[in-house]
DNA sequence: TCTGGGGTCCTAGGACCC
DNA sequence: TCTGGGGTCCTAGGACCC
């Protein structure tokens, strides 16, 4: 048996931790450059307000009930993740992150020596008591069904946060009732098609037969098909190494010089290859985009990107951001109001330092130190205390809005919480 | 006025090989 | 005038996830 333990309205509840007096009140998280809401309590949900929606448009509802509104601090949520990912680590032996609040717990031999369900209502507790962030755990055969099983436990109180799919009967009777658009592995596009072909729950999808499924929707259609039907396929091992590495961000304004856009693929690169040497790794190619704002169709739209490929592998922030730069100068149009930008580097392997024979880069070694002396520095006296001149000053137009932050209470000493007796 | 970011996997089709 | 078959690798784009 297989449990998934998910981290309810995650964003939210970790702001509430930090603002015991939201309890039982609507809040809700907003996107890089206050864009769209991301995460939200249900009270927020029962004014009508739904995951994704642009934030302008919903700021009569949040004025009018005085709904709680938080710029989204990655930072602080991925600190109290780790948190609360080390008490799930030390309830059960082996476990797999699957997302910043999401994480499967393998609960097979558990059960020789203890209730599996109890096991896992005594961390959910311990989790609340530790930390203050509340979680729904399912419990199945399969980890699609794990899911189904951790939203039913959201869902019904009855469950006390823990939801077990363990014999047949329950698993027919919890597809009949569950929502086909939210099973993991259907979305939009998938869950049109189904309702086109007549199939309307969960249930009837996996009572089709299993050839018609394959020739409907291939693999990925299929791999739910059969974790539905509890047979698990979803693979189980651990991504070591990721496959790609991006920043990019919407702008706070737009902007239409070459060295503005310059400064922030700069900026973005740089970004790239802190976290490329943080896991001791190295990328073979650099991609470059830009676009102009969508949603202006008073203005002329643009989109391009750009790849190059480096001769080595390589972790040195002078050399990618070299190469971003130049990637830019093909990219870059005049008249165009640029509205994001990012940088995309991939062909990632292991290992900050690379060679060949006949090398143009002679000193690999110290450069890569000068950039990880660059990375010393950031970490300890704060972020861009030492950065490359492109990347400009602090006030560029191009700097996201970030009008309802929290402090990183967790993971900077100056901003830890106050508290007035 | 204001509309997010970071990932993975799959597939079709083109380029290339013998 | 007639112009194959089988295979691999790479990439762009789509779909999906949180």
């Amino acid at each position: 048996m297989i449990a998934l333990a998910d981290c309810n309205t995650f964003f939210a509840s970790v702001e509430k931790v930090f603002h015991p007096g939201l309890h039982g009140k609507p809040v809700c998280v907003l996107s890089s450059n206050d864009g769209n809401i991301v995460a939200l309590t249900s009270e927020a949900k029962a004014l009508g307000i739904k995951r994704g929606a642009p934030f302008f448009q919903v700021k009569d509802i949040i004025e009018k009930n005085r709904v709680a509104v938080f710029s989204g601090n990655i930072m602080l949520y991925a600190a109290m993740s780790k948190r609360v990912q080390s008490i799930m680590k030390k309830t059960v032996s082996r476990t797999e992150t699957y997302s910043i609040d999401e994480q499967f717990l393998y609960l097979d031999g558990y059960e020789r020596f203890c209730d599996p369900e109890q096991l896992m209502r005594d961390m959910v507790v311990k989790i609340r008591l530790w930390t203050d962030i509340p979680v729904s755990v399912g419990i199945a055969r399969t980890k699609t069904l794990a899911k189904v099983a951790s939203k039913f436990a959201k869902q019904y109180k009855g469950y006390r946060s823990v939801c077990t799919i363990d014999t047949e009967e329950k698993r027919r009777k919890a597809l009949s009732m569950f929502d086909l658009a939210d099973v993991w592995g259907i979305g939009r596009k998938t869950y049109e098609k189904l309702t086109a072909l007549g199939v309307k729950t969960p249930l009837e999808f996996a009572d089709k037969p299993g050839d018609w499924v394959d020739r409907h929707f291939h693999k990925p259609g299929y791999q739910t098909w059969l974790e539905l039907n509890g047979i698990p396929c979803i693979d189980t091992e651990e991504i070591l190494q990721r496959q790609s590495i991006s920043t990019s961000r919407s702008f706070g304004e737009m902007i239409s010089t070459k060295e503005q856009l310059k400064a922030s693929v700069a900026h973005f690169a740089a970004s790239c290859c802190n976290t490329l040497r943080s896991q001791d790794s190295s990328a073979g190619s650099v991609t470059v985009f830009a676009c102009s704002n969508r949603f202006r169709e008073d203005l002329e739209q643009y989109a391009n990107m750009a790849t190059a490929y480096l001769d080595v592998p390589s972790s040195d922030t002078l050399e990618i951001t070299a190469a971003a730069l130049s990637l830019v100068d093909g990219i870059y149009r005049q008249g165009i109001q640029f509205k994001k930008s990012g940088v995309i580097l991939g062909r990632i392997v292991p290992g900050s330092v690379h060679h060949i024979l006949f090398d143009s880069i002679g000193n690999r070694e110290e450069r890569v130190e000068l950039s990880r002396t660059m990375d010393l520095l950031n970490h300890r006296f704060g972020i861009k205390t030492v950065g490359l001149a492109v990347e400009g000053g602090k006030s560029e137009a191009w700097k996201v809005r970030r009008d309802h932050a929290t402090p990183n209470y967790l993971t900077d000493i100056d901003q830890l919480l106050t508290i007035r007796i």
